[in-house]
DNA sequence: CCAGACTAACCGACCGTTCGGTAGGATCGA
DNA sequence: TCGATCCTACCGAACGGTCGGTTAGTCTGG
């Protein structure tokens, strides 16, 4: 049986968890095995019985991110109905997925590109930006957004609104994951002057 | 005299533009002293002819992006007149200064921390936020920008869209720095929606 | 011939990773 | 029931390689 026989103390899942925080203190090329295997409360050399090497543990994290977005473009609420509520579904979905998942959004979009893992990662990234243009575009198309500022340039300040969010967004801060997501929809919609 | 004596292919300035650019592709901690050299074709020791070092490098590059968002600060627009113009003035100039030094704030927004220089800069980077927090809080207590969203939280927002522009803002593409400026100014003001 | 620009060779430290070995619970034949 | 045996989790030591930085010069224009 998969029943665990005794009470070990870590499993990959426990070392991810910890290296990504590590990584997004000290960054992924900042980190060292040493200082994952103290902050993990191991040696350097148990860690490899655990995961193949560093970059593995990269790869968990980020792959953990990119199902995390993804899976909103997936919803019926970002492929059934006007482009305009796609679009808004996906901005405040996107929100959730970032706060609810925020070491690993975070490590993934710091990812740099020196590593295979990173090519790839970024490799989606940028698809993922092509798919929520084309949503932006398609809600200009039908006139419910302004006209008179450029598709791909809206969707860009959308884009970077919502991933800045790992730079400031504490979970147990003063803001609710809901309540961000709210707020930042509200202005990418109305702006911030009283209407 | 300070003039140069011949033509010398290298001086700390250029060797500085090389590195920015070098650490904006690979990270800090991801460049090698060796991925300098080549990359200004010189040898690594040779570098130490015209600096210190890796960190000497790396302070140069942020304390030049530190002060060009200082100083926007200072500008009379930024200093006299009503609250939400000043915040506007803010805006726009913060994302002109962005574009006109580019490499060097793209370098300053993703330092992590490890080391000293790191540090101060972080430092700096709070208070600046600090200041603009305070200057939308400002406009908000005057009525000019909206009450129900978060002076805070609106602050934030606000910044990460300007500071995401180094994550896509590319010189020589379709977008001009003054358009890029004006779009994410009315943006932040007026929103997506049609008024 | 000399000062400044530059280099080859090198240094100790640390990198990610590997390997031989061990503690101790699980399993099993008798 | 009990020793023999196996397996999993873990560790200490060391590997080849790369790191940032240093040293002891060479080369060159004036």
């Amino acid at each position: 049986m998969a029943v665990a026989k005794r009470a070990d103390r870590h499993t990959p899942e426990s070392l991810l968890a910890v290296a990504v925080d590590v990584f997004n203190v000290r960054g992924y090329d900042g980190t060292s095995m040493e200082d994952l295997a103290k902050a993990a409360g191991i040696t350097k050399s148990s860690i490899y019985h655990h995961v193949s090497g560093k970059e593995e543990l990269l790869r968990l994290a980020v792959s953990r991110a990119l199902d995390g977005l993804f899976g909103v473009l997936a919803e019926p609420g970002a492929t059934e109905g006007a482009a305009v509520d796609r679009f808004a579904h996906v901005i405040r979905r996107e929100c959730l997925v970032l706060v609810d998942m925020l070491p690993y959004v975070t490590l993934l979009l710091r990812v740099r590109g020196n590593t295979a893992t990173e090519r790839e990662a970024l490799e989606l990234r940028r698809e993922f930006d092509h798919r929520v243009a084309e949503l932006a575009a398609a809600a200009i198309a039908d006139g419910d957004l302004r006209a008179d500022l450029d598709p791909r340039l809206t969707a860009r300040l959308v884009f970077g609104l919502v991933n800045s969010m790992v730079e400031w967004y504490r979970p147990g801060g003063p803001d609710s994951g809901p309540e961000v997501a709210d707020a930042l929809a509200s202005l990418v919609l109305d702006g911030l002057r009283p209407r």
